[in-house]
DNA sequence: GACCTGCTGCGGCGTG
């Protein structure tokens, strides 16, 4: 008789029960990393997950153990059921989380002998093949590869998943309202169509600001019987600052914000691991090579580094390494490139230079922090705002940086984080996910791609007549994507199978050109093509200065060398995106008399200044202030998407348009006409869709593809809102006018 | 007024 487990290991019972159920080499393999007791939602899950064939969603934080919940349980299955075929499928977002994940589960499933593979564009080819001849356990893929494994080995799909018991999503939040997570849903849903069955789903997440939207997105047609299990083992403690700070326009010399803030950061961060969240790559490299010039003056060790997308790998490599070492305090300056995935482990703080975008955002950064026991999370919050004087505008003395700094971490104390959007069409992705079905069988009937996409997949906001619009438009002469043969089949035309053919078909996001940075034949980096580069122009990039000793256009390289100054380089990027509800927040932030207990000095006189400029423009109630000289401030109320397609009406009666959170800055020109006409007229008259003309409806990859009519309606679904525009427009003149 | 993510097959060559 074996010993009870309570001999060995020291675990409640219900844990103890847990583990029980565990396959042996999954027993063997838990008792040597010396755990205690599997952590509660660990438990959970191995209940979930071997009692019954429900879709589950598992969030814990980042270190909380996600990983191990889902696969100690899916591994003692694969144990008991030996399959043909791969058995578990998983799916990551980036290259560098499956090669993490790989080490983590190779070494978990040692003993069992049940074989891991990764899979994706820097696995070598020897490797995939031998998989595909061998298909077996678990395979670690993207949602690209996955993709490519379709278009090109469309016939072998069956064998190789026929009896996959379950897929696993890491980072399910990133995928949440993205064309890559349509792609994805896209995908799994034709696997279960090609192998004939349904096949569970695993969602693992640190982030989710609604369950049941998350679990809408995992199994749209059965989202209630989806289970949610959730560690909140781990509320941990949140210690906040936000300091305020003043500007003018030159920021760049001596006593400047950034070099306040820098000065600020030098002060508190050296000694540790941080992140700084700069906002944009170019603020990155301004605020790292401001410390660095900092530690250099100080004569002290470098430690602050920056990190963004267009830096080398190895680079970027450099610095993760650094921030995991806890030997050598490291605080990265960065984008959102550190705000997911990877492991760097816990760090002391996180910096935010100006508002985020998006509470999510804020949110995911803010998990970084405070992954120990005991230790807080920590944000510093800095908030930039220009110095006044007398001519400054109204929209400068409302503190609008400020004051949604403040709501979105009111709304993050509050729990909330932006919902996906849930009606878009993502025409983009369905003319991409036509032409991979139509290259996985080789050709199929518009019925059957309909079915496949619309009726049983992601695309259901697509109606029939929507779709066989979209078919003629891509299978008309001039654009030769399909075509169709004598029996009604629809095949790839000559421009569709030179798309398919190559391989940067796979993605549904799209990239822009670039220069690549070179020195003494190592390569920095990348640049945005826009950047106009010439011999003898300096620049910073990656930390340090150089000056560019030739430009080859044809092979698209700059060479550099070493320099003593420089300016950031210019690296572009599209407008923002702000939920209603924050601005909404900024509202009641206005409103309200009370001052957060996590603002300094500055920040308050900042908040009270705004306040008063508020109160005395009775902007509480009023919704248009004229300004003088043919300008008007016009008050939405309303996030980025509305109050940009009030933008564009206006646009498009010849005005020239500036937008603000929930405010537009509108200048007429002589021939405009009156703008409580214009406003009039909208409220009164259903819109004219030819106002689309004239706005930039090529976003996405597949757009160039589309007629003016489909892009329009793409744009409609998903960044513009004509349909809410008598509301808005309702409300601005129901409140006080001139 | 922004950020991030991904990629196959094949020919040519050297090496064991």
């Amino acid at each position: 008789m074996r010993p009870p487990l309570e001999m060995i290991l020291p675990a409640s019972p219900s844990n103890t029960a847990a583990f029980d159920r565990l396959a042996r080499p999954v027993q063997k393999w838990i008792r040597g990393q010396g755990w205690e007791a599997l952590r509660p939602i660990q438990a959970e899950a191995v209940t979930a997950v071997l009692e019954g064939e429900a879709d589950i969603i598992i969030t814990a934080s980042t270190a909380g153990g996600k990983t191990e919940a889902a696969f100690l349980p899916l591994i003692s299955q694969m144990l008991a059921a030996p399959t043909a075929g791969f058995a578990t499928l998983y799916i990551g977002p980036l290259k560098a989380l499956i090669n993490d994940q790989y080490q983590r589960l190779e070494d978990i499933c040692r003993d069992a002998a049940l074989p891991v593979t990764p899979w994706h564009g820097d696995v070598a080819a020897g490797k995939k093949h031998k998989a595909l001849k061998n298909p077996a356990g678990i395979l670690l893929i993207t949602p690209e590869s996955l993709e490519a494994l379709f278009v090109r080995r469309g016939p072998e799909m069956p064998r190789l998943f026929a009896q996959t018991r379950c897929i696993v999503i890491d980072e399910l939040h990133t995928f949440l309202d993205a064309e890559r997570g349509v792609q994805l849903m896209s995908l799994l849903n034709r696997l279960e169509m090609s192998v004939g069955h349904r096949i569970r789903r695993v969602g693992l997440s640190a982030t989710l600001g609604d369950d049941r939207l998350a679990a809408q997105y995992l199994r749209p047609q059965a989202a209630q019987n989806v289970v949610v299990l959730k560690d909140t083992s781990s509320q941990q403690a949140l210690k906040i600052q936000l300091r305020g700070y003043t500007s003018g326009d030159e920021d760049t010399g001596q006593g400047s914000t950034t070099g306040a803030i820098s000065a600020h950061l030098f002060q508190h961060l050296r000694g540790s691991q941080n992140l700084i969240f700069a906002g944009s790559r170019n603020r990155v490299e301004i605020y790292a090579d401001t410390l660095r010039q900092l530690c250099e003056n100080s004569h002290v060790p470098q430690e602050f580094y920056p990190h963004h997308a267009s830096l080398s790998k190895d680079h970027r490599a450099f610095v993760e390494a650094r921030l995991k070492d806890k030997a050598k305090p490291t605080s990265a300056v960065c984008t959102s490139t550190l705000e997911l995935g990877i492991d760097i482990g816990d760090v002391a703080c996180v910096a935010q230079i100006g508002a985020p975008f998006t509470v999510a955002a804020l949110r995911q950064r803010l998990g970084r922090s405070g992954r120990r026991a005991g230790q807080p999370a920590v944000l510093r919050q800095y908030a930039v705002e220009a110095t006044l004087d007398a001519k400054s505008s109204v929209v400068d003395r409302l503190r609008l940086g400020l004051i949604r700094a403040i709501s979105m971490i009111e709304l993050l104390l509050e729990g909330w984080c932006e919902p996906p959007k849930a009606q878009a069409l993502h025409l983009s992705t369905l003319t991409h996910q036509v032409l991979s079905v139509i290259a996985e069988r080789g050709g199929a009937s518009a019925r059957r791609l309909y079915v496949t996409l619309c009726e049983k997949g992601p695309f259901t906001s697509v109606d029939q007549s929507l779709f066989l619009r979209l078919l003629r438009q891509i299978g008309s002469a001039e654009v030769g994507l399909i075509e169709q043969s004598a029996d009604q089949t629809l095949l790839l035309g000559k421009a569709g199978e030179r798309l398919v053919e190559h391989y940067s078909f796979y993605a549904v996001f799209q990239t822009p050109e670039e220069f690549r940075l070179v020195h003494d034949g190592r390569e920095l980096g990348t640049l945005p093509i826009d950047n106009v580069l010439i011999p003898g122009m300096t620049l910073v990039f990656s930390g340090r200065r150089w000056v560019v000793v030739h430009v080859d256009d044809r092979e698209r390289v700059i060479q550099v060398t070493p320099s003593t100054a420089g300016v950031p380089p210019v690296f572009g990027g599209d407008p923002g995106d702000i939920h209603d509800r924050v601005i909404q927040k900024m509202q009641d932030v206005f409103a309200e008399e009370t001052v957060p207990a996590y603002l300094d000095e500055a920040a308050r006189a900042l908040l009270v200044q705004a306040r008063e400029e508020f109160g005395r423009q009775g902007l509480q109630e009023r919704r248009i202030m004229p300004l003088g000289e043919g300008r008007v401030l016009v008050f939405t109320r309303t996030g980025s998407i509305k109050t940009a397609t009030l933008a564009l009406v206006l646009q498009g009666v010849g005005c020239s348009v500036e937008a603000y959170d929930g405010v537009l800055e509108v200048k007429a020109s002589a021939e405009t006409p009156d703008i409580i006409d214009v406003l009039t007229q909208i409220k009164d008259h259903p819109l004219d869709r030819s106002l689309l003309a004239q706005a930039n409806l090529m976003t996405e990859k597949f757009h160039p593809f589309l007629n003016a009519e489909l892009l329009g309606e793409d744009a409609l679904s998903s960044r513009l809102d004509l349909m809410a525009l008598p509301q808005v427009v309702n409300g601005v003149l129901n409140g006080q006018a001139y």
